[in-house]
DNA sequence: AGGACGTTGTTGCACAGACATCTAACAGCA
DNA sequence: TGCTGTTAGATGTCTGTGCAACAACGTCCT
């Protein structure tokens, strides 16, 4: 422990890093805050919404849908109450398993959706794409996918101890 | 819903966009969550003590302070009567300015933050830097420094209207 | 000087989210 | 059928954060 040798960083990686997370809170905050004036929805509710839409018959099994926009299982209840409670969304009973709820998207809440749609994309365009590179395109998403993938297995690995590649 | 044209984004862009948010969330919570299991640390904690110790006479204003890691003045106010209820920081008067407080970085909130530093590293290591090939530190360096960039006047077009230039 | 205006940091308040715990419902097995 | 264990959601509680309001201080301008 004393010897951080292998776990040493570079000024540069350091710098990487620190500029991605400046990056990642700024770019959330812009849009989170675009959406919120002008739509008055926070960005996880545009999350659930937009997964709703996307899906079979506008409808997720709670638990799906919490992984889907990166809540926890209580965060995401509260979440459906709120959206429920603003008409944009209804919970249903699922046939197959009475312990079951489908969180369904509501013609109200597809609605919201639509108008908040464009300032999601525009700020994603903007503060994001915009400063993508045509190449860089294809360079970012084979980065991405690598994390993604690593992301995954690497879950496993960490609970294992995280030692050995 | 209807017509989107320009502000239309690409399956590939949007998917790009997903997986940046995913990978980002998987980092940091992984990065916490260590850093508290190991240390008892949360991470805005940790990055206080670091800014802190690169600083002149480990000590730098709330102000500043807040700015470079990315709190709200008073989310820094409460996270710093944490620090100092735990003796890791302390505030100091401002000679040049009565309205400044400086924090300060004690010898036990130097003691934490090397013991914690080394999960730090590797976290950032095995999360992050393991995923980016040789080659890619570079790009990667390229695009957010054009992100960084573009993000400071973003925020002044963003505040004065954001509309047309 | 003296007063308008901006800055610095703290506080009241409200809210979103996580963790632990609880209940209801399923699956398997004797 | 009656247990045991597991899974899906909901709730109680706690922490952390941002915004708006505030107090104290500095700056600038006339």
């Amino acid at each position: 422990m004393t010897l951080l040798r292998d776990e040493g960083l570079t000024a540069e990686e350091l710098a990487v890093w620190r500029m991605l997370q400046r990056a990642q809170v700024r770019i959330t905050r812009r849009l989170e805050s675009e959406l919120l004036v002008a739509h008055d929805l926070p960005l996880a509710s545009y999350e659930v919404l937009m997964q709703l839409a996307e899906a079979a018959g506008r409808r997720l099994r709670m638990n799906d849908l919490a992984d889907r926009v990166l809540l926890s299982r209580s965060g995401l209840t509260r979440l459906i109450d709120r959206l429920q409670r603003d008409g944009l969304v209804t919970r249903e009973a699922c046939p197959d398993d009475a312990r079951g709820l489908f969180a369904v998207l509501t013609d109200a809440g597809a609605g919201r959706l639509a108008e908040a749609t464009p300032t999601y994309l525009r700020g994603i365009r903007t503060q994001f794409l915009d400063m993508l590179g045509n190449g860089e395109m294809g360079q970012i998403r084979a980065m991405l996918g690598r994390l993604d993938a690593a992301g995954v297995t690497g879950a496993a690995a960490s609970a294992a101890g995280g030692g050995a590649p």
